[in-house]
DNA sequence: AACTGGGACAACCGCTCAAGA
DNA sequence: ATCTTGAGCGGTTGTCCCAGT
């Protein structure tokens, strides 16, 4: 196997960095920036390549990096974001400040390993199903119940996502559940698995996925869905502080005013947000079935 | 004391994607 | 439209340390 474009000069150290190599980088980027990382090592003095520069600086010498042991909040919002958005560290590292993908990639593959061997344990943390889905027939029945308030209304599902996002906090007009990526449609645990297909209203509902990517402020957003949140309803993997108070934080944001947590009325693993006449006028243009959602009948 | 297996962490590799020429 | 380049991402491997034997 040849060494990656980028390292194919002779002479680059590869391996453990040596504190002076990190004071030659500390000392590099804190005065000079990073504007080219393929630049970096030369003018730093360093032999190693950008990329190996990049990843020592972002993984390990960068200021704002928080070392240590997980808390159990952050071991829970990565297990939640863990079950909706599946290995894509990045974006989980996004949603814990000072954390590096790297790290939560690192801590998760132990910690996975811990859990197959022994798959019986009763401590460490909280399974999939007991953060998002306790009750897996009352989770399926709410999504069966939106879809007959979909059929049943006799408004047309015209609306589909404002590819220019980001305008508002809600991008999509899009009444209804939305998962992230892959994952959009299905609904799954251990028993059952909901998938959008076959349900054609709710498919037609649904956004094309690539629209979001990239386009919308996470922070203007649930955590679990960044880029995706729906105006009628975010599935969220619910049960811990952590993600309920960004969530508040984010409907704050907003200016909406009735979130309705899952668990008062809804299956724990849902946000509602209930439509409030005092919110006409509030929303992105929709075109949403008439009545609440998705208690209507 | 020496060895070994596993955990934790660090670093590398190959790939994709976006921006610019 | 195509090519090049650099950044970023996720998977994988390497290294070190430590507890158990």
């Amino acid at each position: 196997m040849g060494h990656h474009s980028c390292c194919n000069q002779q002479k680059v150290k590869r391996g453990l960095w040596s504190p002076e190599e990190d004071e030659k980088l500390v000392r590099y980027i804190t005065t000079h920036g990073y504007g080219c990382w393929s630049e970096v090592p030369e003018k730093a003095g360093l032999q190693r390549c950008g990329k190996s520069c990049r990843l020592r600086w972002i993984n390990y010498l960068r200021p704002d990096i928080r070392r240590g042991r997980f808390t159990q909040e952050e071991e829970k919002l990565i297990i939640s974001l863990h079950s909706v958005v599946g290995n894509r560290w990045a974006h989980i590292a996004s949603h814990l400040p000072g954390r590096t993908d790297n790290e939560i990639k690192n801590y998760w593959n132990s910690w996975i390993k811990k859990k197959i061997r022994k798959p019986n344990t009763s401590s460490g943390p909280p399974t999939m199903n007991e953060l998002i889905l306790p009750s897996p027939t009352s989770c399926f029945n709410s999504l069966n119940q939106m879809e007959n308030n979909i059929m049943n209304s006799t408004a047309t599902i015209t609306s589909k996502p404002d590819q220019t996002a980001g305008s508002a906090i809600f991008p999509t007009p899009c009444p209804f559940f939305m998962l992230e990526g892959d994952n959009v449609g299905n609904l799954q645990n251990s028993h059952n698995i909901w998938s959008a297909a076959g349900h054609s209203q709710l498919e037609q509902a649904l956004p094309p996925l690539p629209a979001f990517a990239g386009n919308v402020d996470s922070t203007c957003l649930p955590p679990l869905i960044d880029g995706m949140a729906a105006a009628g309803m975010v599935l969220s993997a619910m049960g811990d502080e952590g993600e309920a108070s960004c969530s508040q934080e984010c409907f704050e944001k907003s200016e909406l005013s009735e979130w309705v947590e899952a668990d008062q009325q809804y299956p724990a693993g849902f946000f509602i947000w209930e439509d409030d006449p005092a919110m006409e006028g509030q929303l992105p243009a929709v075109s949403t079935p008439s009545g609440s959602f998705p208690s209507s009948a």
